[in-house]
DNA sequence: TCTCATTTGTTCGTATGTATC
DNA sequence: AGATACATACGAACAAATGAG
């Protein structure tokens, strides 16, 4: 999935992948994003990449985070900029 | 307040703008520093950068750093060298 | 109330690659 | 050659919030 070598970075690479997942809706409005550490396991990443990943959802309107719950796709998504 | 043009480099700049608030006590006696992130955002410089100032307030005697919590003011904060 | 596991938040430590001066 | 500076990435430690029991 996550091509260390390619020119985009991983952080980026990642919240593409779950950006397709989200607007593909397999991952549907309201449904928590995998947590971080499922994440640096799903995909060999350090849990700070994933965090970036994750931060950059939330910079698209894509996701929303709380502290000690996780991540959740928000109820409305926006069209893609 | 970083001239990123000056003769003087970035991080001895900030070094420099750092020691001026101990000094003054604007950043007391076991006050912590500015996280590195918190530098970065301020001053609009690389994190590396923000941590060789800190480096630098450490090798003149006025801070220390714990891993994981932050850098902060000595107690005994010694005369300009 | 207390404890425990899970989860996100914050912070410093280190390394690599690239570019610039 | 060397110093400076930025971006990316992995590691590690510490902290706080949540929820289950």
């Amino acid at each position: 999935m996550i091509d260390p070598y390619a020119a985009v970075p991983r952080y980026i690479q990642l919240a593409n992948i779950l950006e397709d997942e989200i607007r593909s809706r397999r991952l549907p409005a309201g449904r928590a994003l995998p947590s971080e550490a499922t994440l640096q396991q799903r995909y060999g990443l350090a849990r700070q990449t994933c965090r970036k990943a994750v931060a950059v959802l939330r910079d698209r309107g894509l996701a929303i985070t709380v502290r000690g719950l996780g991540s959740f796709v928000v109820e409305k998504v926006p069209p893609r900029s």
